[in-house]
DNA sequence: CCAAAACCCGCAAATTCCAGCACGATCCAG
DNA sequence: CTGGATCGTGCTGGAATTTGCGGGTTTTGG
């Protein structure tokens, strides 16, 4: 294969999947790490890409505040995202939100024997992740753009949304306890998932160890109607949750 | 064999295959290695190919996939994004696509005094792009995504969009020509460009020098409609849009 | 704090490139 | 017809590029 070539294939990649390791383009193109080092190298030195620990990313597609936020804890949430990743079954109607653990769920399913899924999402991030998966059918709901969340909202969106009737939400939250359920702290934000998780088969909430026991200013899923709730933290600070009959998802298995 | 029957059949393959390796050609065409690179040290002097370590590649092909030409001509399209740029102004409703070229406007105003834009569009990328910009108000249209072109398309989206009137439609072409207008490829994306280039005010079509003369299969706009043509083709080229009433601006500051 | 992973540097092998030369075919003026 | 100029082709040997590997160093995750 010609050096050119393959480093178009890293481009294609890196600009569909946002990143892109090291390690998965030495199996996928099989070559050295080396090699790929030194493409990586030179494609960074024409400014096509941001090379990184372990990788590449995209240098401008991702705005500041929320850059930031994407390597935080990231390794953790990757393991989040594929412990709720199990849930996803072919056929079915997924909402998603676009918070930076459930970011990592497109990765998450990528190798996944599935097919014909339709994602509902308010994040323009998480359908750009998304549209990488041949498998999915990707639908964005329009409306005014928060800025600082990347995700849209407004009365137009949460019209749109009361038209689905999901087999599955996947939400994250910036809180959660057993009083207060699932919480977040945009308004805007809580008003369109609600509107989602009401109509929803199944519920799944990702909160990392650090989210448990906080709450957020706005509701929007008491723990009742929570189906899974996704964690880190340890068992014991779970038991509340599975008295209410929230189906616990620890961090079991090594990734 | 002739050298040119010889260099056809190079060109040919590598048209049909996107590159070519020396050693294939030599085996395929039964000549020695030399020979071979002659003739592609001939070809690329001509323009007609590019000479890689190994073999060729093409170098002007305008690939379908949005994702391909991401990093094509970065320069050249940030180049007429700028100009472009100088049309905009406070207190505006702006329509902008997600097309490669126009996606290098976020950058180009980013340091402009301009303050209060409210910006519509079809494009998830386009609307993080613009979401770094403080003066910026940005609608996001909601629908189905179209993996390919990453951007939202169906009736849902045209819908939202005949709710605005834009004082300015910004839009990038496949194709640009007198008789048949401003073009594109994709049916879905010129019913919703059409949507917006009718109710605008004032429509700006961006299309690099490769664009002119070529016809797309969907047209978006008749040359008459057009506002502002900005591009990058010789001032010779564009006489035909002038005299339809078009206003042509060149690349003529350097960036 | 430790082990594992990722990184970087320099080297050697393989491949590819290139400049120069030789050979044969074609063309053309004498 | 003939001698020389020109062109296209193939060959050779040395230079340059690319690639993978071994080592020592740095970063990461637990």
């Amino acid at each position: 294969m010609l050096p050119q070539e393959r480093q178009k294939q890293i481009l294609t990649r890196l600009q569909s999947r946002g990143q892109v390791l090291v390690q998965d383009l030495v199996r996928e193109l099989t070559v050295s790490e080396d090699t790929i080092r030194r493409d990586l190298k030179d494609l960074a030195q024409s400014g096509l890409l941001k090379k990184v620990h372990g990788g590449a990313v995209l240098l401008s597609s991702v705005p500041y505040s929320h850059r930031e936020r994407l390597s935080l804890n990231r390794e953790a949430k990757r393991k989040l995202a594929n412990i709720a990743a199990e849930l996803v079954q072919s056929n079915m109607l997924i909402f998603v939100d676009g918070a930076t653990t459930t970011l990592e769920l497109p990765a998450a399913l990528e190798d996944l024997p599935l097919s014909k899924i339709t994602f509902v999402t308010h994040s323009p991030v998480m359908a750009q992740r998304l549209s990488e998966l041949g498998f999915a059918e990707i639908i964005l709901l329009g409306g005014k753009l928060i800025k600082d969340l990347l995700i849209t909202a407004g009365l137009d969106s949460i019209k749109q949304a009361e038209q689905f009737r999901p087999d599955l939400s996947i939400i994250s939250a910036h809180g959660i306890s057993v009083p207060a359920g699932a919480t977040v702290e945009s308004w805007e934000d809580a008003l369109l998932k609600r509107a989602f998780v009401e109509r929803s088969a199944e519920t799944v909430v990702i909160a990392g160890q650090e989210k448990l026991g906080y709450e957020a200013s706005h509701m929007v899923l008491p723990t009742e109607k929570i189906s899974y709730l996704v964690t880190d933290a340890s068992k014991s600070d779970c038991l509340g949750f599975q008295d209410k009959g929230v189906t616990v998802l620890h961090q079991v298995r090594p990734t």
